[in-house]
DNA sequence: AGTTAAACCTGGTTGC
DNA sequence: TGCAACCAGGTTTAAC
């Protein structure tokens, strides 16, 4: 999906409207990842208290009467996308959860159903606590320094590109940011994590930081599922340089980028700029 | 303990 | 045109 900056363009297009909404009404469409936990109908008159994100996970605290009841933990999976609407249309095949509230209808579409809507009584208690417990700093956490994530990567033995994905040492980047982000850094994707230099790690840092930003800016990617609130796509994917783009030019040397496989997922990096 | 594979599910694209 | 194979933004769980 829906890596770092789609999810949090989500967030910033539902927080708004949503802040203090008053819920109506729970709708459950086929079955996600997990089951809601909760019967739905307890919920009905409690209030949005705030949209958060933590990683590539959202959670909306729910308050009764003043009174913290516990929270949403949403996830959007690999093809999950959320729409505000005013006035919800019949939820269609891939349409699986619906938070009716006074201020509009917060609807999941996802047709793979990877995504995951969960009740929790707090996000630092089960089961919210033990789906965050293994994610790493944010990427704009300001306590993320380059000593630190240069000890992260330390750590481990695996090639750089499954360390970013694994979320120890930063959390947001999916396939596509983790790609573009060592491009950006010029750091081969199978070099060992504990191989990088201080040096490279905090260009890693860095370019990690401006690619989730810019992307950000661009509204995410789409690949195929993925909008925002109103429906919009995102922008970014058509100016990667190296994701989905196998056999075509490097920008920066020209060089045909490559795709290969790295624990089961498709990487993409150019062999000649991009050193070991 | 740490790394790698399997699993969850649907649908679009590609190739024979 | 039909059908099988492969591919897709993620992450838990099980198996080496």
């Amino acid at each position: 999906m829906p890596e770092w900056p789609e999810v949090e363009v989500t967030r910033r297009g539902i927080a708004a409207p949503l802040l203090g909404a008053r819920v109506q009404a729970l709708r459950l469409g086929k079955p996600l990842r997990w089951p809601l936990g909760r019967d739905p109908d307890a919920l009905a008159g409690m209030r949005v208290g705030a949209v958060d994100r933590r990683g590539k996970y959202l959670w909306l605290p729910l308050a009764r009467a003043g009174a913290p009841a516990g929270g949403l933990l949403l996830h959007l999976g690999m093809s999950g996308s959320l729409a505000l609407l005013a006035a919800p249309p019949p939820p269609g095949a891939h349409d699986h959860f619906d938070l009716v509230t006074d201020r509009g209808t917060l609807r999941l579409n996802d047709p793979r159903r990877f995504g995951a809507v969960v009740w929790s009584a707090a996000i630092d208690s089960d089961p919210a606590a033990a789906l965050l417990a293994r994610l790493g700093p944010e990427p704009f956490d300001p306590a993320l320094t380059p000593q630190r994530f240069h000890a992260a990567l330390a750590r481990r033995r695996a090639p750089v590109k499954a360390v970013l994905l694994s979320g120890e040492a930063i959390v947001g980047a999916g396939n596509i940011y983790a790609c573009e982000a060592l491009h950006a850094a010029a750091i081969h994707p199978a070099l060992r994590a504990d191989r990088i230099s201080r040096p490279r790690a905090e260009r890693l840092l860095a370019a990690l930081r401006a690619t989730l930003a810019r992307a950000l800016e661009l509204g995410g990617s789409t690949l195929r599922d993925f909008t925002d609130v109103h429906g919009a796509a995102g922008a970014y994917q058509a100016q990667a340089a190296v994701y989905g783009r196998a056999g075509l030019a490097c920008p920066r040397c020209g060089n045909a980028v490559r795709r290969v496989v790295q624990g089961q997922r498709s990487t993409y990096y150019c062999p000649g700029c991009q050193r070991r």
